[in-house]
DNA sequence: CGAGAGGTCATAC
DNA sequence: CTAACGGTATGACCTCTCG
């Protein structure tokens, strides 16, 4: 019983959505057809380029790209921040636009999705009539494009689309794939990044076609199971089904930043870490969750990183108790070299139970009340409205660092 | 010997 | 003083410990 199956990818997602929604409010000039990049802020340090026009990759301009290597390739290149709670809801609006087609779409990132295609058929037409007709609709009524591919598995149905860009549908059915897969750089294969590829182009693995055809014996003993994994996909081989639940269940939940100096003082790191708690401990009962375990994790100004866990006999939630345990982690880690990097995360879940249920301190239950008046003032008055005593007056600003700087706690949680 | 904890690494967007 | 991976999330796997 074959499949069909669509994977659904936005061009240029974060800078196409910001350029709709700046024309939408008036702005004359599209982003899209100038050189420009969505970015991180070029006064810290830890700036990189999220996003690029077409134009801006005619420079070179890559993503993930410094801000400064960025401005060298192109000076006139315009430079915006992201804007995430825009970008959520373009996001929002196309999962529910493909969901008109099928109930059975899998939301895999912010801008892209599986869905499965094949009991539809019948109500919509042949897969690539329905995906030209998807991809109109969502540039008519939302204003940017998308990438289709077609096939019967999800890795061949990502890899379509991704075979041509922008605004194409590609089909890559099991028997294109030695016309159409193996010619590409292994480095194009889904789930061979970085160091996957450097252990393949050693052996003289140059390609998905050479990846097809070396023993499997040999991948499983050079890359243990990922070896496998990658083999299956170089046939276009993938059994997993497009699950409409995968991300409803959040695992962890994490808030790390990079400091705009080098942390030589214990007080500096206890404040950024208090920070990188709270928005924490924020997301964490806003998901009504509690944690068993937290996790703290640094990078020294060697680049080097250590981390360093711990599993509680009892679930936490509050900012101050993710707080304590945190510094005790950090205090028994740390051995005094300068920190460029901090991060917190929470781990082994627990959906909160009734009140009832917990036998808590008073002095818990007051801890409790707090933060559930601070997290409903922020909701109501935005988040600068409340900032912990010890982080006034101190260069570290309240609910600093990553995706959490503005309505949305992560990319993933509240799609 | 197996389970679980803690730690590291790789990957994706 | 080059270069580097920014931030968030997940999964595999290794080592160690405990019983």
């Amino acid at each position: 019983m074959s499949r069909i199956i669509f994977h659904i990818d936005v061009n240029s997602a974060f800078l196409s959505w910001d350029a709709v929604d700046r024309l939408q409010h008036g702005e004359t000039i599209d982003l899209r057809n100038i050189p420009s990049i969505v970015g991180g802020d070029p006064k810290k340090r830890s700036g990189i380029v999220l996003a690029k026009s077409i134009p801006a990759k005619k420079f070179g301009i890559k993503t993930a790209q410094t801000l400064v290597d960025a401005f060298k390739l192109c000076p006139q290149l315009v430079c915006v921040s992201p804007r995430y709670n825009v970008y959520t809801k373009a996001s929002k609006a196309m999962m529910a636009l493909l969901r008109e087609y099928s109930p059975d779409v899998e939301i895999f990132s912010i801008d892209e999705c599986f869905l499965d295609y094949t009991t539809v058929e019948k109500l919509f037409g042949s897969p690539l009539e329905a995906a030209y007709v998807m991809q109109k609709r969502i540039e008519d009524e939302l204003g940017f494009t998308v990438n289709i591919g077609i096939s019967t598995n999800k890795i061949l149905a990502k890899m379509a689309s991704d075979l041509e860009k922008p605004n194409k549908v590609h089909t890559l059915y099991p028997h294109e794939v030695q016309e159409k897969l193996w010619p590409l750089h292994v480095s194009d294969l889904f789930m061979v990044g970085r160091s996957t590829e450097a252990k393949l182009i050693k052996y003289g693995i140059d390609t998905v076609g050479d990846l097809a055809q070396t023993d499997l014996n040999f991948l499983k003993y050079i890359l243990k199971s990922h070896g496998e994994l990658i083999y299956n996909f170089a046939w276009g081989r993938d059994v997993s089904i497009v699950n409409d639940e995968k991300y409803s269940l959040v695992k962890s939940i994490g808030n790390s930043t990079t400091i705009p100096y080098d942390i030589t003082e214990r007080e500096d790191a206890a404040r950024y870490i208090l920070s990188l708690c709270e928005s924490v401990g924020m997301r964490l009962r806003a998901a009504e969750m509690r944690a068993y375990v937290i996790a703290i994790h640094i990078k020294t100004n060697g680049f080097d990183t250590i981390q360093k866990q711990h599993k509680m006999l009892y679930t936490i939630s509050s900012t101050n108790d993710i707080y304590e345990e945190a510094m005790r982690l950090f205090d028994v880690l740390w051995n005094q070299v300068p920190i460029r990097h901090l991060g917190v995360r929470v781990s082994q879940l627990q959906e909160e139970l009734p009140r009832q249920l917990y036998l808590l301190k008073q002095e818990d239950e007051k801890i409790e009340t707090l933060d559930q008046t601070i997290d409903d003032l922020r909701e109501r008055f935005g988040k600068e409205i409340i900032s912990r005593a010890s982080l006034i007056q101190t260069k570290v600003k309240s609910m600093s660092g990553g995706v959490g700087d503005d309505d949305y706690p992560g990319m993933r949680s509240l799609i």
